[in-house]
DNA sequence: AGTTCAAAGTGTTAAGTTTACACTTTGATT
DNA sequence: AATCAAAGTGTAAACTTAACACTTTGAACT
């Protein structure tokens, strides 16, 4: 056995996960970037290592939401972020597909043959305000640019791909972007935001209208600072308000 | 063992397992109902039983759709419908939250006390076409309108809302009120699913401009017959058109 | 200090969409 | 022949979207 399976292995279903496609995106290069963990290798095996998104079998007593957070935890230290069910998957050969895939499971699990369906949750954060640290069997927790993202473990690419189409939708949905972003923001940025994400380009006088008209943005008495043009005034989502209105009209498409 | 022991008990995965949200809309009443079983009852246990919505463990060797596909057909004996997936629900005490729904679980399972998960299923048909009929664990099968949906069995009332609420959603979204129609329909029975569903009023002229506006109608040379008043063209819907109309415009929304 | 650069910020018009609204036609039933 | 119930139809006003270009600002560079 070796350190993985120590402690809660009793309290584990053994062929129920959760993963996690967790967003951020990166204001420098603008880009939409995912956070990926790296699997310790055991000595013993020589494989090429796939990465892979942050993911574990769900303790007997948790809740599916209970497992993602604390599961996204143990794996990248990052925690207090609001985790979505974007839906279950469940081929029945979803972890044998690939060698590596096989010979890693063997090194931390003790059913390591068990057909595993797993619960894909996905979330939206602050690329800047949360930095991964890895721990238990991720090696490295890190961001990559999703469109760098080469093929992951098991069936880690289609998860991510239809988290992906879900953030999509949702962005053209419900205002969502801001959780992207620092807590004050820039409507270029947020701008950037919706461009890079839906990969469309956007009129700034209309995108600029259509945002303030919906109501939910605070303008502050402050502009960002150190930039090599005029500086532009920061905003911050207005929670509270978009909650009010939420109930009255059901719109909030871009 | 009784008879649902039997079989391909070691097939099974005894902790998850689909549940099946079907839509039909009634026509005459003009009501959303949805497909429920009511379950064989032991005639060692005296319990006052609940509707469910049609579900059982999946087999080992099946995809989540396939599972669906394959239990919703052996309890109600419907068919070559389309199943989506809705989300999965795990809550650890979902099955033992009533004392009738362990002692139907003792009755059926092999390990009745195992925290099953499920993967949750909806489809919207055609009520006419497909008429339930019960086998395996159901007793009954029965379409019944969704606003006399009495409290069922374990969480499955939490699932039904659910799936209202994704059915709502996707009505507002994307042309799916077809689905719940037969074949050839009128504009006001289409405008009835609308209605109805979303429990608004719409204006029949906004409603026919709009509906024929997004040019994924067909008018027929037929119209319906038997009716006490004006007879009324019937339309269908064109599938092939909407597909290819899909890929260029994102908005179908009513 | 002056120039350059890069993005911020700003308004208007035309086209298209949505809303509100009422009467006539038709076919079956009595 | 009269009644009923729903089908079918058009327009104007309000609102929303799309298309479009120039000036301002602050930092960086000389």
């Amino acid at each position: 056995m070796t350190d993985a399976f120590e402690g809660k292995e009793l309290d584990l279903v053994q062929n129920i996960s959760v993963d996690c496609v967790v967003f951020g995106f990166d204001l420098n290069a603008l880009e939409l970037n995912v956070l990926l963990i790296e699997r310790k290798k055991n000595p013993d095996y020589e494989y090429e290592d796939f990465f892979a998104l942050p993911g574990n079998l769900i303790r007997q007593s948790e809740t599916f939401d209970q497992s993602a957070i604390r599961v996204l935890k143990e794996l990248t230290s990052i925690q207090d972020i609001f985790l979505e069910q974007l839906m279950a998957f469940g081929n029945p050969n979803r972890t044998y597909l690939k060698e590596n895939d096989r010979k890693w499971l063997q090194t931390i699990r003790p059913q390591p043959d068990e057909r595993v369906v797993t619960i894909a949750y996905y979330s939206l954060i602050n690329l800047e305000k949360y930095k991964p640290t890895a721990s238990s069997f991720a090696k490295k927790a890190i961001w990559m640019p999703v469109k760098d993202v080469p093929e992951l473990a098991f069936d880690h690419s289609q998860i991510l791909n239809k988290a992906f189409e879900a953030l999509k939708l949702k962005l053209r949905t419900e205002p969502v972007g801001f959780n992207l972003l620092p807590r004050k923001f820039t409507l270029g940025q947020l701008q950037s935001v919706y461009e890079t994400i839906l990969g469309i380009e956007l009129d700034k006088r209309n995108f600029r209208r259509k945002m303030l008209n919906k109501d939910i943005l605070i303008q502050l008495d402050e502009k960002q600072k150190g930039v090599a043009h005029k500086s532009p005034y920061l905003y911050k989502f207005d929670q509270a308000k978009y909650e009010a209105l939420r109930d009255q009209k059901f719109d909030f498409s871009l």
